[in-house]
DNA sequence: CAGAGTTGGAGAGTGCTGGTTCCCATTATT
DNA sequence: AATAATGGGAACCAGCACTCTCCAACTCTG
């Protein structure tokens, strides 16, 4: 299989096939001569992965190649695993202490652990967000978040597959940057349920 | 309050209220004369909302506008208000036919209305966006978000706010784009959590 | 009332990102 | 042998969110 091949099988401009190429996104094709290389299976399907990152996925260049590395090469630690993909995605401005969200997590029974005030920091950076919006949340709406992320995340970690290093890295990676537009479209779809329920039907 | 005081209020340069100025994301001050303007509280508050939306919110310039102008003027039927501020978040693509998501919306039992079809196909095309990359979501996970989505959707609607229209859609519409970030954020911790509690601690 | 400093307004410029175009010497293909 | 395609790399481009520059018209300070 050649570039151009690859290309059409992928839907992507050889163009850009070869931007990725150079960005170190894909892998390169073996060589058979100075202008000829080929391409295979695995090829085409790195390329659509890559392509999910980079478009409904939303990461930059920079951060996909991150997150594909993690990927590659599976950091030893498993617990570091949900770090690698979780900071990959929304990497945090500077890591400050976060009183407010160590004495949240407590209320929810989340440990905290030193190693992760990376991520800490992610939510403090959001409810930052909010305050600094003028935008207070209701009492019993994060608990309730807490409550509803910690379903979630229990069946998405007791489906990861057990059988192989390499696919449960795949799983967890995907599934924090992927699975995330899926859970807040059906957050809107859930919304607009509710609303609907509430206000009669008036049409 | 001249442009230079309100920029330092907000902590944005005056060039950048200018810009929002010229992009009509910020409301003119009271011309007092040809060069002089006069701005008050309200674009003080305005700004910062602009800043978190286009800031911590990632929304784009030009979708900032549709939301602000949604809280400006709020749409007359109730209902719709969900709908403008989650089509201005994460526009779809093209809005095609998309039965699978109304099976799955039947099966949650939340209705479908022909007019929501652009909200539907955010989830068709996250869902696409799994597919596509070769990642089968495991049977359950699906429904776990719809479930843990519904309680998160009731609690949120039920802090609608009845007093004033304006406070409603307000809430509404900062609560899709601003609360998003924590809801994520949680799941990112929540996740961590699990994993730590499934594997016993090894440091 | 002069001179310094600000202001509103608008156009051009900037830095970054995610490609895309162009080019060339070298192979395939016909 | 003529035509087309390829790998490689540098230059180029469009869009975005600002940011800079400029200017005439003001306002404030001494």
């Amino acid at each position: 299989m050649r570039i151009s091949d690859l290309a059409r099988e992928a839907g992507v401009p050889v163009a850009t096939v070869k931007y990725y190429l150079r960005e170190g996104l894909l892998h390169e094709g073996e060589l058979t001569s100075a202008t000829q290389a080929r391409y295979d299976e695995s090829h085409v399907a790195r390329l659509r992965l890559v392509r999910s990152l980079v478009g409904p996925g939303g990461l930059s260049i920079a951060v996909a190649r991150d997150v594909l590395t993690a990927i590659d090469e599976p950091p030893p630690d498993s617990v570091d695993l949900l770090g690698v993909a979780a900071t990959a995605v929304r990497r945090p401005t500077e890591v400050r202490p976060h009183p407010e969200v160590h004495a949240l997590m407590e209320r929810w029974g989340w440990p905290v652990r030193e190693r992760e005030c990376a991520e800490h920091q992610v939510l403090a950076d959001a409810l930052d967000a909010l305050d600094g919006a003028g935008f207070e949340p209701p009492a019993g709406v994060l608990d309730t978040y807490a409550r509803a992320m910690d379903e979630v995340a229990a069946v998405e970690l007791a489906n990861v597959p057990r059988d192989s290093v390499a696919a449960a890295v795949r799983y967890v990676v995907l599934g924090v940057v992927l699975q995330e537009p899926v859970l807040l479209a059906m957050r809107r779809l859930a919304e607009a349920a509710a609303a609907q329920r509430q206000t009669p039907p008036s049409d």
